[in-house]
DNA sequence: CTTGCTGTAACAGAAGCTGTTACAGCAAGC
DNA sequence: GCTTGCTGTAACAGCTTCTGTTACAGCAAG
């Protein structure tokens, strides 16, 4: 359980909104996504709040309240889904600075910034070429076997 | 604290045994290491211990015991770096198995491996395009001002 | 045999994540 | 207006990971 599972419970609470949409069900309550990713449901409103807060979903209140998609479905990529749930940089810097009198020490922090954010702006890139729609796709091609 | 920065004491050590080999100096100590890093010796020893396992520095024991470069610090990739301090995949998949009676919970898991593995793998091409020679450069001449 | 460093275990403190309980707030509809 | 059902969020526990640290056995050069 290194790595967090953040994107993997948003992803799969957004495309469970999707098919949902898709079959006449606009509304979602964090009751019933938490019943498919198999979790308590302040985890999924956890979730759904830092998806709200970037505008990827809207939330009513009142009875008969719940969840749905600010946008269609092939209008939202991984890209937005990760930016909204993960805020924290791919790789940290060291946690005290170094001995600025050797010259790496000086020098290393700026150069791995740039390297890091090359290498993060190449993950993103790859990212944005998927949607919430493709990854329904591919969900559903894989579970109807 | 969210990011761990494996990445960065490893390149850092790295740079820094690349730099002493310049100046001529082929062996360095967990201990001269640890002064440029300002940590504890031990953290450069554990990290470096993965280094070695991966084939990118060697070890002398004995008196005048120490720590080398394997390869010409161009031969040595971020990736070759990455791939040997971090074993664990970017994002997790769910803690606890979906719901298998929802379509989504079915399918999703196969379908998210995908989309990791190829985020995953976009990241891996960036990294192989930059050596520790590379970042020895770009810390020098950022440290020299 | 001395010496200096590596390799590794063990532990503490801090932080993050997940899961859970509890409760205030809100709005639709009777 | 009141009931009702859900959201929003705080608070807490258990678990895991990371960093930093101490301690000590093992190794090889001279």
């Amino acid at each position: 359980m290194a790595a967090n599972s953040r994107l993997t419970i948003a992803v799969h609470a957004l495309t469970w909104m999707a098919l949902s949409e898709r079959r006449g069900r606009q509304v979602l309550t964090s009751d019933q996504v938490a019943t498919s990713v198999r979790t308590n449901p302040v985890v999924i409103r956890r979730s759904l709040g830092d998806l709200r807060r970037a505008g990827l979903v809207t939330v009513r209140h009142g009875v008969g309240a719940g969840w749905s998609l600010a946008r269609p479905p092939h209008e939202i990529t991984l890209l937005d889904v990760y930016a909204a749930v993960e805020p924290e940089p791919l790789f940290a810097l060291h946690h005290s600075e170094p001995n600025l009198e050797c010259p790496v020490g000086r020098g290393i922090r700026p150069a791995l910034g740039r390297f890091y954010g090359d290498a993060e702006q190449a993950l993103r890139r790859q990212l944005a070429g998927a949607s919430i729609a493709d990854v329904l796709d591919e969900t559903l091609e894989t579970g109807h076997q």
